[in-house]
DNA sequence: GCAAGTATCTGGCTCAAGCCAGATGCGATA
DNA sequence: TATCGCATCTGGCTTGAGCCAGATACTTGC
């Protein structure tokens, strides 16, 4: 890692000698400004956690207007390498580590011998506070991708759907929407409170006679709404993991469906899956 | 010009305290431009495959500079709802049919009876061409973190590296790089063919006593580097999907990994996991 | 009828100038 | 010493001007 010769030859002159097999292929400053920084970062020479120059300054260096310097800044923050929350001096983002999610969350067993949450475990095993928040529980119509995956029908049945938001250390992890059929979840805590009790969610579950047998998680990314911005406090530059999970009881039956959606800078996936002959 | 008389002496203020239901909360034009076509896109005012209006008709119409519609135009490409390839005219974004890629692809029975790669039969059944292309094989000493998974040393000993690139309709759709340790694959097809014969990758496997028992699979998702863009000609907006897939055999030993770099915006993971007691 | 050539339009990009609000640093004051 | 107030710095944003290369449409000549 030879960060000792930094070329910063401001000139633009063509100045290549020997024409390695690549050919220069021609950049527009931003890019060209852009491929610098980004060399900078990756051999270290930006540590992360540390700020950037200021713009000013970094037009100055690379020979730009501040606005060229303003968009190459952007690219890298496209790309996530680069942190601007706020309106805080941009900053070299480091690797995060990830919450690492696995089928073994749904195991009957983990869940009656800990008797904590997955979730719960998985950040406090990174040395932070869990939070898990409940602002609501309705009785509503459930949207039709639901409504198939439940076996119901959109315009007849209802499903309570309980919305829960997770946190590590106050910040903002992931969010998760749980549709239970109502027929399921009638007259029970599912269809009213927060607080799940012991055994959690799937205790309840079991409660009325659904023990939890297989699931099904269908996975997708993409980048987050304006909504999801602002909601979950995604970066700029971060993607999220859509995770729609159906869980299916001993008799086959699907019984809950819960549409995740996480950030992809704090959350990964982690399975082992036995493979049937 | 101090707008001393306006400073909040209610300074810090909790703020959140009882904010109404929704303030307008003033925007900056970009964004309230950005909203609007947003919504316009939304609503289906603007159709999936159709071209937006000039940037110059735009910022008449939003009575905004041209490059403040540019830019307006960038948020809703960096979103993934505009696609702006090449040059050409930026186009709303329709919603893309995901190849749904499952752990069943690993099926022992499923690779006999059928012998068509599940990719390929992915592929096939959204009426597209299949195609894999397997440009290098080579020897090389392990990347740490493959080294790990493979219970090898980075060191000493040597794996058998596979690049393959997917195409549906010579569309890159993603990447995949397998590691298998040299001491399986020497000797064999796997070292030195991209043709694999029948049965495929794990057919091979199997001849040299590794019949494949479980999968464990790594998932996270991330922007795309400027080369991972240039490769597979991820759109702008769009994020990948990584995917370290380990290979475990019946003696529970791991005999290869893939690194799977997938564009999110073409596919997919759809998990069923029996659930262990 | 068709091909070639041309004028126009378009998006991408850069620049210089400037405003604004929040962050920062620093000195004066209590 | 601790706190307040202010000058300054910073990033974000907008504008209007202008250049460029590729795309498109239109004309002209064969």
């Amino acid at each position: 890692m030879l960060k000792a010769e930094v070329k910063r030859m401001t000139d633009q002159s063509p100045a290549e000698g020997e024409t390695g097999p690549e050919e220069p292929e021609k950049l527009v400053p931003r890019h060209r400004m852009a491929n610098e920084l980004r060399d900078d970062i990756n051999n270290g020479i930006y540590e992360p956690g540390q700020k950037l120059p200021s713009q000013r300054d970094l037009a100055e260096r690379y020979n730009v207007a501040r606005n060229t310097a303003a968009e190459a800044v952007k690219i890298l923050i496209a790309e996530g390498l680069i942190d601007n929350r706020d309106r805080a001096r941009p900053t070299v983002r480091g690797p995060r580590r990830l919450l690492r999610l696995g089928a073994e969350r749904y195991s009957n067993r983990l869940r009656e011998e800990t008797g904590v949450s997955p979730f719960r475990a998985e950040v406090e095993k990174q040395g932070k506070t869990p939070r898990v928040d409940c602002p609501s529980i309705t009785k509503i119509r459930p949207p039709a991708d639901i409504a198939a995956r439940l076996g119901l029908s959109a315009e007849r049945d209802f499903v309570v759907r309980r919305e829960n938001w997770y946190f590590a250390d106050e910040e903002p992890v992931q969010l998760g929407i749980t549709y239970i059929p109502w027929e399921i979840a009638e007259g029970t805590v599912l269809a009213t409170s927060a607080n799940m009790g012991k055994g959690s969610l799937y205790g309840r579950f079991e409660d009325r006679g659904h023990r939890i047998a297989a699931i099904r998680e269908e996975i997708s990314s993409r980048m987050p709404t304006p909504e999801e911005t602002k909601g979950l406090k995604v970066p700029a530059g971060v993607p999220v993991i859509d995770v729609i999970h159906t869980g299916i009881d001993q008799d086959d039956q699907p019984f809950e469906v819960t549409c995740f959606t996480m950030r992809a800078d704090l959350n990964g996936l982690d399975y082992r899956i036995r493979i049937e002959d």
